[in-house]
DNA sequence: TCTGTAATTATACACTTGCAGAATTACTCG
DNA sequence: CGAGTAATTCTGCAAGTGTATAATTACAGA
């Protein structure tokens, strides 16, 4: 009989793929690598699961494109950030990293979907190589960011001092991501931000904090 | 026939556990949560599946034993460093950092066992008591050395500020133990530690670094 | 040495997994 | 309107999963 079999519409390829896309990163995060199967992916996406090997070669293939898709939009966010309004660099770099210790960068699904990822990451070259991209280009921006702000107030530092200045706040940052992820409930609103403006302000020898509460 | 059948020597029951959760961890740290199966445990253990849940209730309760084993081992690793050898609170402070950015703490393989246990942890209450169980210990034992160093060099501080300091210098901690493990060959040897050490002496105000490199 | 028993192995089962290919349907173009 | 075609659904399959239980074997104590 005709009319048993589930309807559907022609959709956009590439608005088809973000939508697998997006199921696979929502099941990542909030149930974990073992819960993302091409049933409970199509389920997701509302769509049958032929439709995964259908627009790629695989279900890990999509897999990478989720890990790409989502490595990209954090960059874009971070970037976004750096790039909106005005102010000295002190105070762009202040925002930057308010940003990167508060939702959307940080919050628990992040971290999940991180989590989820890292041992893809660690076995699959073409993945590793878009981690290692995503993170020495947000640490450049960082280091560029706090050579402006000490080069505002007065203050020159060589490439490598730069770069251990750099590379110490980046610790903070992922840091107080990391801990803001896992123990959700154990700090107070605001609270990681402070103390990441207060740390890295020390870190660099500048006040981060005037105009904060 | 007789003698087909597998060869075996009955084990204290102790030793045959702690094969098991060694075997579990391992596998976890080399090749992820999804190579996590009974038949691969038992294989890595050198004994027959059938001893999983002969020790255990199911798999899922060995797991969990695995991660407790760990995170007590973990705990263990840097409860030594504390303890052990003199000098004065400052000197043992900045053994505590060294320590905590160099192996055996931060190594790829411990970075890979969190990342998998993370999402477990999300979900198990069990496990997550354990965890933050785990976690705010050792922010306590960083928050009382800071706080005997600060007192040593004549600076009393609140307890709030305490806090604050801890969880600064925690995230500096973690975040370069994330970073190392992460991107192993991104860093020179020392570095990290060069950097934990300069960062959180910046951050409370001291000087960490003589003696050092 | 022999027997009892608990440790260990082996086998079976129901279920899930990723993947492949056939069947069907919606839309495009003449 | 009617045919062609590509998107989508559907069904089946071999391999792998955790668990349950039967079959065997090593060892302790009489």
């Amino acid at each position: 009989m005709p009319g048993d079999r589930r309807r559907f519409t022609r959709e956009d390829p590439d608005s088809r793929k973000e939508a697998l896309i997006r199921a696979t990163l929502s099941l990542m995060a909030t149930r974990g690598p073992s819960a993302v199967t091409v049933r409970a992916i199509a389920e997701e996406a509302g769509v049958t699961q032929g439709m995964i090997r259908h627009y790629f070669l695989s279900k890990q293939d999509l897999v990478n494109a989720a890990y790409q898709a989502h490595m990209q939009a954090q960059t874009e966010m971070s970037q976004a950030t750096h790039d909106n309004g005005g102010g000295n660099a002190r105070q762009r770099l202040a925002r930057l990293v308010h940003a990167s210790v508060t939702p959307p960068v940080a919050e628990p699904m992040a971290l999940s979907l991180w989590a989820g990822f890292i041992h893809m990451v660690r076995r699959d070259s073409a993945m590793r190589s878009t981690h290692e991209k995503t993170y020495l280009h947000y640490r450049d921006l960082l280091q560029a960011m706090i050579a402006a702000a000490l080069a505002e107030a007065g203050r020159m530092v060589t490439a490598e001092e730069a770069r251990s200045l750099a590379i110490a706040c980046n610790a903070v940052i992922d840091g107080l991501w990391l801990e803001g992820g896992a123990l959700p409930d154990a700090f107070d609103g605001g609270e990681l931000s402070q103390i990441g403006l207060q740390s890295i302000g020390a870190i660099i020898g500048l006040t981060l904090t005037d105009g904060q509460a």
